[in-house]
DNA sequence: GCCCAGGGGGCTC
DNA sequence: GAGCCCCATGGG
């Protein structure tokens, strides 16, 4: 691995204009899990909502999820969309904690990341991003989190392929960014912000990206994908 | 009315 | 492994 310029100049200017994200929102290792699975294919602020109702529903201890009926608990989280998928994904997840660790996350995450990580992905309703998500904010293991803007930006700044793998685009970036939890951790959260605020999909022009070095480059792909 | 949110499971071929 | 559909709702 040798670190690569341009990825930690992109890196650097995302840090520069939106600041340090403060990532993974969450008081705890529980919560940031929970939080990982609430906030699949949703954005952040429907998931404080259903964060805020397990808690004032009493029901956010591991037990406590496990004790509710499923249809209480989707009726509980469901500003988290998808609630009722969601309600037997808490379980399950929850039931792996509970019974393989006694609910101990210091036992959970000392364990290497290649055996975590294939258990998680095991485990119904975890995939790839959530596994990753648990990994690198809860468990502070070098693993860097791809979703969805992680390919879309990367793609338009020309530097990947448009239909890149998951593992294809974690392996690009761990190839390119040190092996650094803290930059692992900010990278992704960076990502977000970028992708939510000026990388639509639906829009392949920049939407007055504030950032020149993307702005230019956007633009190029602007032309490109009109040319098609 | 349409698009889209910090995905993942399940099915088909 | 790729390509679909489903889950589900509210806000811009």
């Amino acid at each position: 691995m040798r670190t690569d310029k341009k990825l930690m100049e992109i890196y650097d200017s995302l840090l520069g204009y939106f600041g340090p994200r403060g990532w993974w929102p969450g008081d705890s290792r529980f919560e940031i899990i929970i939080g990982a699975i609430l906030t699949q294919a949703i954005s952040w602020k429907n998931v404080e909502k259903a964060i805020l109702a397990l808690k004032a529903a009493d029901v956010f201890t591991e037990d406590k999820i496990l004790t509710v009926s499923p249809e209480k608990l989707a009726d509980i989280i469901r500003p988290a969309l998808y609630f009722r998928q969601k309600a037997r994904k808490l379980q399950v997840t929850m039931d792996y904690i509970r019974s393989r660790y006694d609910c101990d996350y210091d036992l959970m995450f000392s364990e290497t990341l290649p055996v975590l990580r294939n258990d998680l992905l095991s485990l119904w309703g975890i995939g790839e991003e959530t596994a990753d998500s648990i990994l690198l904010y809860a468990g502070n293991y070098p693993v860097f989190v791809v979703d969805s803007y992680t390919r879309r930006i990367f793609y338009r700044l020309g530097m990947v392929d448009e239909n890149i793998s998951y593992r294809q685009m974690q392996q690009f970036m761990q190839n390119k960014v040190p092996p650094d939890t803290a930059i692992y951790n900010e990278y992704h959260a960076l990502l977000v912000a970028l992708g939510a605020n000026y990388c639509k999909k639906s829009r392949p022009d920049c939407l007055n990206c504030p950032l020149d070095q993307f702005c230019n480059k956007l633009k190029i792909m602007q032309e490109n994908y009109r040319g098609e």
